[in-house]
DNA sequence: ATAACTTTGCAACTCGGTTGCATAAACTTT
DNA sequence: AAAGTTTATGCAACCGAGTTGCAAAGTTAT
């Protein structure tokens, strides 16, 4: 019974092989992918088979989505007990040379003061520039 | 010599009919507002001309733009001698019920710590929830 | 094995954003 | 003021991400 099978059931899901297929590639990665980064990976799977088990990865939080403003949602694994509350929250950062998204799972989103009676359900946060790697 | 008129003049535009429609939709506004919005307020009018008069304001600093996370972006005024740089910028609010963004321009977006030579150029933050209006 | 449910694959569509190109309007130069 | 140049507008058409419907294939339960 391979890792991956024990995180789908874990988090109620069949686990499929179209499942493991891209929960592996999701754990190889340390940067979040995107439908079609999935697609080109994958090059003979269906693009809608690909986006149902993102849906469904998300919907059961083994994975969370990322607007980082580029047009294309991009996904990354949760960490193993998120509940993608406020709290689970952290930044993302999208590097604008090497247009990889990173999950700063060691910074948190710093809580802010709202005006008054606004209340927050949830936060996005993306800070753009350049990377460790795309700096010299 | 309309107010509108010494806008556009003053960020290096020339006004004509359709900004000044455009810029004034923007001025009776509290609220971001889509290309689509615009669009049906002006149905008479083109799309393409919309989108273009959009990006010229934003080109010339007169309004900023937002992702929501909604699919559509947003566009807002700027403050008068905004210059878009990341200590101009604000947080914005998506009310999930009536579905309207807000500049909370008294809200400037918190500092984050990235990572060791991770660098920024600027920040996206969206909080989502209820704004004042829609709570009870 | 049969029935019931779930997952996958194909086709096709929606919608926001965008480009190319032709026309119209506004400035410039003489 | 007329001719030429630049700028803005309008139409058609396209692109890509995301999405839905439906039928086929696969899985699970009886």
């Amino acid at each position: 019974m391979k890792d991956t099978d024990d995180k789908l059931i874990s988090r109620n899901m069949k686990p499929t092989a179209m499942r493991e297929l891209v929960l592996d590639a999701l754990l190889e990665q340390n940067v979040a992918v995107s439908l079609s980064d999935l697609e080109k990976k994958f090059d003979r799977a269906d693009k809608v088979t690909l986006y149902r088990t993102l849906k469904t990865f998300e919907e059961n939080k083994l994975i969370h989505s990322i607007d980082d403003g580029t047009g294309s949602v991009k996904y990354a694994l949760c960490a193993e007990n998120c509940q993608c509350n406020p709290h689970d929250l952290h930044v993302h950062f999208f590097c604008t040379k090497c247009k990889r998204t990173y999950c700063l799972n060691d910074t948190p989103i710093p809580s802010v003061t709202l005006p008054l009676n606004f209340e927050i359900k949830t936060i996005n946060m993306v800070v753009k520039g350049t990377c460790a790697n795309c700096k010299e």
